[in-house]
DNA sequence: CGCGCTATTGAGAGAGCTCAATGTGCGTGG
DNA sequence: CCACGCACATTGAGCTCTCTCAATAGCGCG
């Protein structure tokens, strides 16, 4: 029963599900796999024929340009659907990686999704949903990439990262786990990796985050919000 | 019968509609209304009740940022909706605007078209099928700006535009009419307008574009798609 | 104990930015 | 029909943010 509960928080974190809804999801055939870090879960070109849905451990989306430039476009957490959407665009336009820990990811068919989503239109929306949050996150990047210096950037991707983990429950305090390195921080903001590490400790001299091991801690979640210019409506969380 | 032929164009290119489907959309009922070069379509905070769908002119999406830094997010040309999103994400996160020539937009009543998905599972996938596929441009740029000099993603913004332009019939032979200024372009790449007059300079100097009073041409197709790094595949048309 | 991965720091180089001036085309009012 | 205003495009020049190269340090694991 413990299987899918992750995604079950995320969903409600996102929108509504009654009794019968969340026992038609915990009722689906899973198989879970773990994989270790760096692994990747899907490649670019792949044609899955299920749907992923993690349950432990720190997921990316990347693509890698020119000679050997990576570009992370999306991390992903616990309870997220990092590729939902081959459900309708079945070619992997890019490949989806273990960070830095060993990852459980729940695979569920696409058939049975297929399925859910015929005899119940609501979840169908909520899923649909998911996506669109999803996309509304790409675009919140973008606007980061292009418009906002080094460390406001930094600043930015670090509120995102807790404020999400919060929403699913996955913070305790001012901290949580997060298993991603500098590395991947340059590959997602588009830095290079020297240039994150003087960002984070800009950050970490004013005192206001720590992230160390794989643990991330805002001790200053105001001033950092300001230095970030963060508004969250754009993870339209309830 | 002429209002949602556009539209009708965005969806074959992108999937299969049979006449039926087609009727039920030419169906629909529709508000038209023009809007000027610059004019908001639709204002961040908004709660939309109808959707648009481009009829003509170019429409782009924006966020200010800090102290009135404007970031594009996507451009949108006839046949997209460019706010099916507020569908299902009432508030919207982002601004709507016509780019510099008049724009011509049909409002689509969101209770019509939920009636539409309602009646008609297999329009309602196409209809999620393009949202993914917003998703995938969205992850385009982000890769595009985080990682590919300026150069190289100004000639990757313009393989773009041009091959959109073609799948919905909107360009002949070499040349497409885009009415997009070089400040749209500098806040879509996340560059400076400088910069980007530069960049269009080299690749004009090259002999592989021109862009100029609202027509783009591209008269070295393989050398600028060699270039930008260009794989259509993102786009995921037929 | 030493390898490998991650983090940190220094220093020089360069891509892209800002400021500022000039050019060009077009619509409008006189 | 011409002068002017306005929006967009172009070019020059100096500056700075971010990059690359390179070396060092810290930590976990076999």
């Amino acid at each position: 029963m413990a299987g899918l509960d992750p995604l079950i928080r995320t969903l409600e974190a996102r929108g509504t599900l009654i009794p019968l809804q969340k026992e038609a999801i915990a009722r689906l055939k899973i198989v879970e796999r773990e994989y270790r870090p760096g692994e990747d879960l899907i490649k670019e070109g792949d044609y899955p024929r299920s749907s992923i849905a993690i349950l432990k451990g720190t997921v990316f989306r990347y693509r890698i340009v020119g000679e050997g430039r990576r570009q992370i476009t999306a991390f992903h957490i616990p309870g997220d659907l990092p590729d939902l959407q081959a459900l309708f665009l079945k070619r992997m336009d890019h490949s989806l990686a273990a960070a830095s820990e060993s990852v459980i990811a729940a695979h569920i068919p696409h058939d049975s999704i297929t399925q859910l989503l015929d005899t119940d239109p609501l979840l169908a929306q909520l899923l649909w949903r998911l996506t669109l949050i999803d996309a509304a996150v790409f675009r919140e990047w973008i606007v980061n990439i292009g418009r906002r210096d080094a460390v406001r950037r930094t600043a930015h991707i670090l509120c995102e990262l807790m404020f999400r983990m919060r929403a699913v429950g996955l913070a305790e305090q001012d901290s949580c786990k997060l298993a991603i390195t500098q590395t991947h921080l340059s590959d997602a903001l588009g830095l290079s990796l020297v240039h994150v590490n003087r960002s984070l400790k800009e950050l970490r001299e004013k005192k206001l985050i720590s992230l160390r091991q794989g643990l991330l801690t805002i001790h200053g979640w105001k001033a950092l919000v300001e230095i970030a210019d963060f508004d969250p409506a754009y993870l339209h969380l309830k």
